[in-house]
DNA sequence: TTTAATTCTTAGTAAATTAGTAGGAATTGA
DNA sequence: TCAATTCCTACTAATTTACTAAGAATTAAA
Protein backbone atom coordinates (compact mmCIF):
# COMPACT_ATOMS: atom_id res chain seq x y z
CA UNK A 1 0.00 0.00 0.00
CA UNK A 2 1.64 3.25 -0.81
CA UNK A 3 0.93 7.20 -0.54
CA UNK A 4 2.47 8.16 -4.06
CA UNK A 5 4.38 12.31 -3.84
CA UNK A 6 1.48 13.06 -6.14
CA UNK A 7 -0.67 13.59 -3.66
CA UNK A 8 1.78 14.78 -1.36
CA UNK A 9 2.65 17.53 -3.48
CA UNK A 10 -1.02 18.41 -4.37
CA UNK A 11 -1.15 19.23 -0.64
CA UNK A 12 1.81 20.96 -0.16
CA UNK A 13 0.93 23.05 -2.98
CA UNK A 14 -1.54 23.96 -1.82
CA UNK A 15 -0.67 24.76 1.54
CA UNK A 16 1.58 27.02 0.09
CA UNK A 17 -0.63 28.83 -1.97
CA UNK A 18 -2.73 29.58 1.89
CA UNK A 19 0.06 30.69 3.01
CA UNK A 20 1.93 32.89 0.56
CA UNK A 21 -0.94 34.57 -1.34
CA UNK A 22 -1.86 38.16 -0.14
CA UNK A 23 -5.09 39.09 -2.94
CA UNK A 24 -2.53 38.69 -5.16
CA UNK A 25 -1.82 35.78 -7.61
CA UNK A 26 0.84 33.21 -6.41
CA UNK A 27 3.46 31.80 -9.64
CA UNK A 28 4.22 28.00 -10.43
CA UNK A 29 7.91 29.52 -10.52
CA UNK A 30 7.89 30.83 -6.51
CA UNK A 31 6.09 27.64 -5.06
CA UNK A 32 8.26 25.55 -7.52
CA UNK A 33 11.43 26.78 -5.47
CA UNK A 34 10.21 26.95 -2.32
CA UNK A 35 8.77 23.68 -1.91
CA UNK A 36 11.56 22.32 -4.51
CA UNK A 37 8.60 20.71 -6.78
CA UNK A 38 9.33 20.78 -10.55
CA UNK A 39 7.79 23.57 -12.56
CA UNK A 40 6.31 21.44 -15.23
CA UNK A 41 5.08 18.88 -12.54
CA UNK A 42 3.71 21.32 -10.61
CA UNK A 43 1.45 23.02 -13.91
CA UNK A 44 0.40 19.42 -14.54
CA UNK A 45 -1.11 19.61 -10.72
CA UNK A 46 -2.54 22.61 -11.20
CA UNK A 47 -4.45 21.84 -14.65
CA UNK A 48 -6.20 19.14 -12.31
CA UNK A 49 -6.74 21.17 -9.44
CA UNK A 50 -8.63 24.03 -11.46
CA UNK A 51 -10.67 21.72 -13.30
CA UNK A 52 -12.21 20.95 -9.82
CA UNK A 53 -12.51 24.79 -8.62
CA UNK A 54 -9.79 24.35 -6.23
CA UNK A 55 -8.03 27.23 -7.73
CA UNK A 56 -8.62 30.10 -9.74
CA UNK A 57 -5.69 30.98 -12.72
CA UNK A 58 -4.29 34.78 -14.34
CA UNK A 59 -2.52 34.31 -16.87
CA UNK A 60 0.37 36.45 -18.58
CA UNK A 61 3.40 38.09 -16.81
CA UNK A 62 2.25 38.94 -12.65
CA UNK A 63 -0.46 36.10 -13.31
CA UNK A 64 -0.07 32.68 -11.44
CA UNK A 65 -2.95 31.15 -9.08
CA UNK A 66 -4.90 31.49 -6.28
CA UNK A 67 -7.12 29.59 -3.99
CA UNK A 68 -10.91 29.88 -5.59
CA UNK A 69 -12.59 29.51 -2.47
CA UNK A 70 -11.60 29.69 1.48
CA UNK A 71 -9.07 27.55 2.78
CA UNK A 72 -11.82 26.76 5.34
CA UNK A 73 -13.46 25.15 2.89
CA UNK A 74 -10.96 23.11 1.20
CA UNK A 75 -10.93 19.59 2.57
CA UNK A 76 -7.83 17.32 1.74
CA UNK A 77 -9.99 14.81 0.06
CA UNK A 78 -10.53 17.65 -2.50
CA UNK A 79 -7.59 17.94 -2.91
CA UNK A 80 -6.68 14.17 -3.40
CA UNK A 81 -9.48 13.55 -5.66
CA UNK A 82 -8.17 16.25 -7.83
CA UNK A 83 -5.45 14.85 -8.57
CA UNK A 84 -6.91 11.57 -9.08
CA UNK A 85 -5.48 10.30 -5.65
CA UNK A 86 -8.28 8.17 -4.52
CA UNK A 87 -7.79 4.87 -2.33
CA UNK A 88 -8.70 2.28 -5.33
CA UNK A 89 -8.51 -1.70 -5.02
CA UNK A 90 -6.50 -3.02 -7.78
CA UNK A 91 -7.51 -5.43 -10.43
CA UNK A 92 -10.52 -5.51 -8.91
CA UNK A 93 -11.95 -5.38 -12.58
CA UNK A 94 -12.65 -8.92 -13.57
CA UNK A 95 -14.24 -9.89 -10.46
CA UNK A 96 -17.06 -8.34 -10.38
CA UNK A 97 -18.77 -7.28 -7.27
CA UNK A 98 -22.36 -8.74 -8.55
CA UNK A 99 -20.93 -11.91 -8.15
CA UNK A 100 -20.66 -11.78 -4.98
CA UNK A 101 -23.10 -13.36 -2.50
CA UNK A 102 -22.21 -12.49 0.52
CA UNK A 103 -20.51 -15.28 1.47
CA UNK A 104 -17.74 -16.58 -0.27
CA UNK A 105 -13.94 -15.07 0.68
CA UNK A 106 -13.99 -12.97 -2.49
CA UNK A 107 -17.21 -10.95 -1.26
CA UNK A 108 -15.66 -11.17 2.71
CA UNK A 109 -12.21 -9.39 1.39
CA UNK A 110 -14.43 -7.14 -1.00
CA UNK A 111 -16.35 -5.83 2.26
CA UNK A 112 -13.19 -5.53 3.93
CA UNK A 113 -11.51 -2.92 0.86
CA UNK A 114 -14.86 -0.86 0.71
CA UNK A 115 -14.83 -0.68 4.49
CA UNK A 116 -11.09 0.70 4.65
CA UNK A 117 -12.07 2.93 1.46
CA UNK A 118 -14.20 4.75 3.99
CA UNK A 119 -11.71 4.63 6.67
CA UNK A 120 -9.14 6.48 4.76
CA UNK A 121 -11.13 8.65 3.22
CA UNK A 122 -12.97 9.89 6.17
CA UNK A 123 -9.28 10.80 7.48
CA UNK A 124 -9.45 13.52 4.59
CA UNK A 125 -12.50 14.16 4.52
CA UNK A 126 -11.68 15.72 7.87
CA UNK A 127 -9.24 17.84 7.73
CA UNK A 128 -9.31 21.40 5.81
CA UNK A 129 -6.62 22.89 4.68
CA UNK A 130 -7.17 25.93 6.83
CA UNK A 131 -6.21 23.49 10.18
CA UNK A 132 -3.16 22.52 8.39
CA UNK A 133 -2.30 25.80 7.67
CA UNK A 134 -2.72 27.52 11.06
CA UNK A 135 -0.23 25.02 12.96
CA UNK A 136 2.62 27.05 11.13
CA UNK B 1 -2.57 5.77 -3.02
CA UNK B 2 -3.38 1.99 -4.04
CA UNK B 3 -4.02 -1.09 -2.64
CA UNK B 4 -2.50 -3.99 -4.20
CA UNK B 5 -3.75 -7.68 -4.99
CA UNK B 6 -0.71 -8.82 -2.37
CA UNK B 7 -2.34 -8.03 0.79
CA UNK B 8 -5.40 -9.10 -0.82
CA UNK B 9 -4.65 -12.24 -2.01
CA UNK B 10 -2.55 -12.88 1.55
CA UNK B 11 -5.83 -11.90 3.66
CA UNK B 12 -7.81 -14.42 1.20
CA UNK B 13 -5.42 -17.55 1.41
CA UNK B 14 -5.27 -16.46 5.22
CA UNK B 15 -9.30 -16.62 5.67
CA UNK B 16 -9.18 -19.68 3.25
CA UNK B 17 -6.98 -21.72 5.94
CA UNK B 18 -9.14 -20.40 8.51
CA UNK B 19 -12.20 -21.79 6.91
CA UNK B 20 -11.05 -25.03 5.50
CA UNK B 21 -8.68 -26.46 7.70
CA UNK B 22 -10.23 -29.39 10.05
CA UNK B 23 -6.95 -29.98 12.05
CA UNK B 24 -5.29 -30.96 8.35
CA UNK B 25 -3.18 -28.98 6.55
CA UNK B 26 -4.44 -27.40 3.88
CA UNK B 27 -2.42 -27.46 0.69
CA UNK B 28 -1.83 -24.40 -1.54
CA UNK B 29 -3.59 -26.02 -4.71
CA UNK B 30 -6.80 -26.42 -3.06
CA UNK B 31 -6.52 -22.88 -2.17
CA UNK B 32 -5.57 -21.96 -5.62
CA UNK B 33 -8.33 -23.27 -6.79
CA UNK B 34 -10.79 -22.38 -4.63
CA UNK B 35 -9.07 -18.87 -4.39
CA UNK B 36 -8.41 -18.76 -8.12
CA UNK B 37 -4.99 -17.38 -7.21
CA UNK B 38 -1.99 -18.92 -9.42
CA UNK B 39 -0.10 -21.65 -6.84
CA UNK B 40 3.04 -20.26 -7.66
CA UNK B 41 1.99 -16.91 -6.62
CA UNK B 42 0.81 -17.86 -2.96
CA UNK B 43 3.90 -20.05 -2.86
CA UNK B 44 5.90 -16.83 -2.68
CA UNK B 45 3.07 -15.11 0.09
CA UNK B 46 3.09 -18.24 2.22
CA UNK B 47 7.20 -18.32 2.76
CA UNK B 48 6.44 -14.52 4.37
CA UNK B 49 3.49 -16.02 6.23
CA UNK B 50 5.40 -18.94 7.44
CA UNK B 51 8.54 -16.64 8.25
CA UNK B 52 6.13 -14.28 10.48
CA UNK B 53 4.89 -17.50 12.25
CA UNK B 54 1.28 -16.69 11.28
CA UNK B 55 1.10 -20.58 9.52
CA UNK B 56 3.24 -23.85 10.30
CA UNK B 57 4.09 -26.10 7.00
CA UNK B 58 4.16 -29.88 6.25
CA UNK B 59 5.63 -30.82 3.48
CA UNK B 60 5.65 -33.96 1.44
CA UNK B 61 2.69 -36.07 0.17
CA UNK B 62 -0.37 -34.59 2.25
CA UNK B 63 1.49 -31.76 3.08
CA UNK B 64 0.52 -28.50 3.13
CA UNK B 65 -0.14 -25.29 5.61
CA UNK B 66 -2.18 -24.38 9.05
CA UNK B 67 -2.35 -21.36 10.73
CA UNK B 68 0.17 -21.35 13.64
CA UNK B 69 -2.27 -19.87 16.02
CA UNK B 70 -5.60 -19.71 16.78
CA UNK B 71 -7.72 -16.85 13.95
CA UNK B 72 -9.12 -15.22 17.12
CA UNK B 73 -5.12 -13.80 17.83
CA UNK B 74 -3.99 -12.58 14.13
CA UNK B 75 -4.70 -9.60 13.38
CA UNK B 76 -5.08 -8.41 10.04
CA UNK B 77 -2.36 -6.09 10.46
CA UNK B 78 0.22 -9.16 11.09
CA UNK B 79 -0.76 -10.28 7.76
CA UNK B 80 -0.26 -6.95 5.87
CA UNK B 81 3.55 -7.13 7.73
CA UNK B 82 4.52 -10.60 6.74
CA UNK B 83 3.43 -9.63 2.89
CA UNK B 84 5.22 -6.68 3.33
CA UNK B 85 1.85 -4.46 1.97
CA UNK B 86 2.41 -1.77 4.95
CA UNK B 87 1.78 2.05 4.69
CA UNK B 88 4.80 4.01 3.49
CA UNK B 89 5.28 7.25 2.17
CA UNK B 90 7.18 7.06 -1.08
CA UNK B 91 10.09 8.89 -1.80
CA UNK B 92 11.04 9.98 1.41
CA UNK B 93 14.30 9.07 1.60
CA UNK B 94 15.83 12.24 0.37
CA UNK B 95 14.33 14.48 2.76
CA UNK B 96 15.04 13.39 5.79
CA UNK B 97 12.61 14.05 8.62
CA UNK B 98 15.88 15.77 10.92
CA UNK B 99 15.52 18.82 9.11
CA UNK B 100 11.86 19.46 9.71
CA UNK B 101 11.57 22.52 12.37
CA UNK B 102 7.67 22.00 13.15
CA UNK B 103 6.79 24.81 11.68
CA UNK B 104 7.27 24.55 7.20
CA UNK B 105 5.18 23.35 5.12
CA UNK B 106 7.07 20.04 4.06
CA UNK B 107 7.31 19.60 7.40
CA UNK B 108 3.52 19.63 7.69
CA UNK B 109 2.63 17.26 5.55
CA UNK B 110 5.23 15.12 6.84
CA UNK B 111 3.01 14.60 10.18
CA UNK B 112 0.44 14.48 8.18
CA UNK B 113 1.47 11.28 6.55
CA UNK B 114 2.73 9.92 9.85
CA UNK B 115 -0.93 10.42 11.35
CA UNK B 116 -2.43 8.63 8.16
CA UNK B 117 -0.22 5.33 8.48
CA UNK B 118 -1.40 5.48 12.12
CA UNK B 119 -4.71 5.78 11.40
CA UNK B 120 -4.44 3.32 8.79
CA UNK B 121 -2.73 0.64 10.40
CA UNK B 122 -5.35 1.03 13.70
CA UNK B 123 -7.96 0.04 10.88
CA UNK B 124 -5.68 -3.26 10.69
CA UNK B 125 -4.86 -3.43 14.07
CA UNK B 126 -8.30 -3.74 14.83
CA UNK B 127 -9.71 -6.68 13.00
CA UNK B 128 -8.51 -9.95 13.88
CA UNK B 129 -8.85 -12.70 11.09
CA UNK B 130 -11.30 -14.76 13.23
CA UNK B 131 -14.41 -11.81 12.90
CA UNK B 132 -13.55 -11.66 9.14
CA UNK B 133 -14.15 -15.70 8.49
CA UNK B 134 -17.12 -15.72 11.32
CA UNK B 135 -19.19 -13.45 9.21
CA UNK B 136 -20.03 -16.26 6.36
C1' DT C 1 5.08 47.13 -30.19
C1' DT C 2 8.22 44.19 -28.42
C1' DT C 3 9.64 41.33 -24.60
C1' DA C 4 9.50 38.45 -20.79
C1' DA C 5 6.82 36.02 -17.51
C1' DT C 6 3.41 33.36 -17.04
C1' DT C 7 -0.43 29.72 -17.85
C1' DC C 8 -1.93 26.10 -20.96
C1' DT C 9 -1.44 21.70 -23.71
C1' DT C 10 0.33 17.51 -25.46
C1' DA C 11 3.88 13.99 -25.89
C1' DG C 12 7.28 11.29 -24.46
C1' DT C 13 10.41 8.53 -21.26
C1' DA C 14 13.32 6.41 -17.49
C1' DA C 15 12.87 4.13 -13.27
C1' DA C 16 10.40 1.51 -10.15
C1' DT C 17 6.97 -1.66 -8.81
C1' DT C 18 3.66 -5.27 -9.26
C1' DA C 19 1.99 -9.47 -10.50
C1' DG C 20 3.03 -13.35 -12.19
C1' DT C 21 5.89 -17.19 -14.65
C1' DA C 22 9.50 -20.79 -14.85
C1' DG C 23 12.24 -24.35 -13.39
C1' DG C 24 13.88 -27.19 -10.41
C1' DA C 25 15.51 -29.00 -5.55
C1' DA C 26 14.02 -31.19 -1.19
C1' DT C 27 10.75 -33.84 1.45
C1' DT C 28 7.63 -37.52 2.51
C1' DG C 29 3.29 -40.55 2.55
C1' DA C 30 1.53 -44.27 -0.02
C1' DT D 1 9.75 -45.71 -6.50
C1' DC D 2 6.36 -42.16 -7.41
C1' DA D 3 3.58 -38.33 -6.97
C1' DA D 4 2.24 -34.50 -4.23
C1' DT D 5 3.76 -31.22 -1.89
C1' DT D 6 6.83 -27.34 0.18
C1' DC D 7 10.93 -24.66 -0.66
C1' DC D 8 14.01 -21.61 -3.33
C1' DT D 9 15.80 -18.50 -6.89
C1' DA D 10 15.60 -16.13 -10.98
C1' DC D 11 13.34 -13.93 -14.65
C1' DT D 12 9.76 -11.07 -17.20
C1' DA D 13 5.70 -8.43 -18.99
C1' DA D 14 2.71 -4.91 -17.85
C1' DT D 15 1.69 -0.98 -15.39
C1' DT D 16 2.40 3.15 -12.93
C1' DT D 17 4.94 7.00 -11.30
C1' DA D 18 7.50 10.89 -11.59
C1' DC D 19 9.37 13.69 -14.44
C1' DT D 20 11.12 15.99 -18.88
C1' DA D 21 10.47 18.44 -23.27
C1' DA D 22 8.69 21.59 -26.37
C1' DG D 23 6.07 24.84 -27.69
C1' DA D 24 1.42 27.67 -28.03
C1' DA D 25 -1.40 31.34 -25.91
C1' DT D 26 -1.86 35.29 -22.96
C1' DT D 27 -0.78 39.67 -20.94
C1' DA D 28 1.65 43.31 -18.02
C1' DA D 29 5.20 46.29 -18.52
C1' DA D 30 9.19 48.48 -20.78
Amino acid sequence: MKLTTKGRYAVMAMADLASYSNNKPVSLSEISKRQNISLAYLEQLFMHLKEDRLVKSVRGVKGGYALDRPASEIKLSNIFQAVNEEVKTLNCKKESKKGCNNKSIKCITHNLWDKLDTHINGFFENIKLEELVKKQ
